[in-house]
DNA sequence: AGTCGATGTCGAAGCGCTTCGACAGCCTAT
DNA sequence: ATAGGCTGTCGAAGCGCTTCGACATCGACT
């Protein structure tokens, strides 16, 4: 292993120097900077992370907690993360990967044996017993996704209130008075992550608001349960010509079913997805969504942490604006 | 941030008792141990990672680098990177996450700078550039995938040869003599991950030995790439009574295309699909399958990890024995 | 000519931990 | 009774880096 001596030497300067030429914290002089920098190069030198943390106080890393559950969003789950990790990278930070196995020990943990220097949380419920560690620590935090009180908290996350809200008013707009909203499955309506019920909130009062009946239905992903779903829904409101579909896996199911029941999309009903892109273009009738902003969560959430550590940027929450791409999934209601 | 040496003042023993009572490392009377045990938890003692790191030369840190494509088997990479960061904790390790963005380049960087201890890769290609790397270093590393050469490496995949001949067998068994393969996307075999062509391998041969025919076509996933392969398959082989899928996005298109064109699962033809469980048992038809065992792939990549920077453990190829759950989309073939 | 502020470099003091050798005390075997 | 071996504890030396204050050099002022 080299270390910062030898390459010092090799450089005929001291220790200091070398470490000067690395972090650019005092000027050195053009001629020195190249011949140290030459012989880190000849030298294939590494900084050693552990002395560098230790001396420095800095790890230069970045924790990362993700949900330990693999049964929603996986995908979205996983392109914040690794939009997490490369837009870290841009800023000389590294990621550790927690999962949310540990709960609130792995803050702890982290904050406690300076393994890392922040640290970011996802699928953040409403009243997550990890806040009052955050609230209580110096160490800078980001949450993607919004608890109930966000006092002293930085979050990012999309503004689902407008999504709902959005979905609703397209769907209006094309006259479309009878609406259903095909949920996430109850227990995440049970667990209070919070997202479902905003978006719930901006769904109803846009429709209360433009005069819109709306029918909300939690539903588990999968074929069997979508059926049960939707036959319940069309028994209640057979005049329901408007879907709004906030659960990936109820997409293609719903989309099936109402293939196989006679209804055009979107001849007869129109549907509204709010999902990524990735689904809503792949599905079976490429699909008019909201689209969930995974990698722009990600990057935010990095680009205010990094802000928070170099002493800029103070607690916000950031609401990322949602918007609507119009396909093939939604049209006039029919005459 | 409490110290060591602050613990050890608080217990009244030296600092070197604190570490060895920490670690095991020399035997400690049991009363002493007590008392330094109780000091930790009174000041609420964290080790710092940095200066241990740096006194020991072990981070305790594993590195796993994932892909940064996010358009393949994301559930799957997913839920492999879960399992190591989760199993990799219970040996006491944590986990960095590393895209593949950087390349070798951070094979370099890691190593040089002992930020981790070892390193997992996935998604390793037949002929990977890191890998030069990871067989010039004395780190650690286990690959997820089978690279073309695999001396001098440990290395964990799912058995895709004999799972291409588990599904071919449990079709012909059935009665089918006419077999197409949906496969991955044309660019994953030019990417030459490996996984495919020995998926193709092991259909053919044994294939051949039962004396059924074969025919392989690649397809992108999604409606219309599906549409255009089925026709063609269809057209070539009129005859085709059985579908081996390994493609997790042609499956559901594959499956309403058959509807779609009256073609029952499984009474007219079958389909086996290589998939995790979840999408297998999630499909419009809960499909027979070789499940893709992610977790277990994580698990072993980190337990051979462990067992090398333990000093046991050497140099293998582990390949999971692959098994195929019978579902309700295989059946005899039509009288 | 003498002073002052830049500018560029160095030495040394840690950062908090691990680990090695030393050693005091005690028990067992001669 | 004494040598030898355990057991439990301590002190001190680093691990490789950052960073602070000191200092030498030099050009630009008065």
């Amino acid at each position: 292993m080299v270390t910062l001596a030898e390459v010092a030497q090799h450089a005929g300067v001291s220790a200091s120097t070398v470490s000067y030429v690395l972090s650019g914290k005092r000027s050195i002089s053009t001629t020195t900077r190249q011949r140290v920098e030459q012989s880190i190069r000849e030298l294939g030198y590494h900084p050693n992370a552990g002395a560098r943390a230790l001396a420095s106080s800095r790890s230069n890393i970045i924790a990362l907690m993700v949900p330990l559950r693999t049964d929603m969003y996986v995908p979205v789950m996983m392109e914040i993360a690794i939009a997490v990790a490369t837009t870290a990278r841009t800023h000389g930070y590294d990621v550790l990967l927690l999962t949310g196995e540990e709960g609130p020990d792995a803050v702890r943990r982290v904050t406690g044996s300076g393994l890392a220097d922040a640290m970011i949380l996802m699928d953040v419920e409403l009243d997550d017993e990890r806040l009052p560690l955050l609230r209580g620590t110096d160490q800078p935090s980001v949450l993607i996704g919004l608890p109930a009180d966000t006092s002293g908290l930085t979050c990012v996350d999309l503004d689902f209130r407008a999504t709902g809200a959005l979905c609703v008013e397209h769907l209006a707009m094309l006259g479309h008075r009878d609406i259903a909203v095909i949920g996430e499955a109850p227990a995440v309506y049970e667990r209070h992550t919070g997202f479902a019920e905003r978006t719930l909130d901006g769904l109803r009062s846009r429709a209360q608001e433009l005069g819109v009946r709306l029918l909300h239905r939690p539903c588990e992903g999968g074929y069997d349960a979508m059926a049960v779903t939707l036959a319940r829904i069309l028994d209640e409101r057979p005049g329901t010509t408007g879907f709004v579909v906030q659960n990936e896996s109820a997409v293609e199911p719903l989309l099936a079913l109402l293939r196989q029941q006679g209804r055009a999309v979107p001849e007869d009903v129109s549907v509204v997805a709010i999902c990524p892109d990735q689904v809503a273009t792949q599905a079976s009738v490429r699909l008019t969504s909201v689209a969930i902003p995974a990698q722009e969560m990600g990057r935010n959430a990095v680009e205010r942490l990094v802000a928070k550590l170099d002493g800029r940027g103070s607690d916000e929450v950031v609401l990322i604006t949602p918007e609507l791409t119009v396909r093939a999934s939604t049209g006039p209601v029919p005459a």
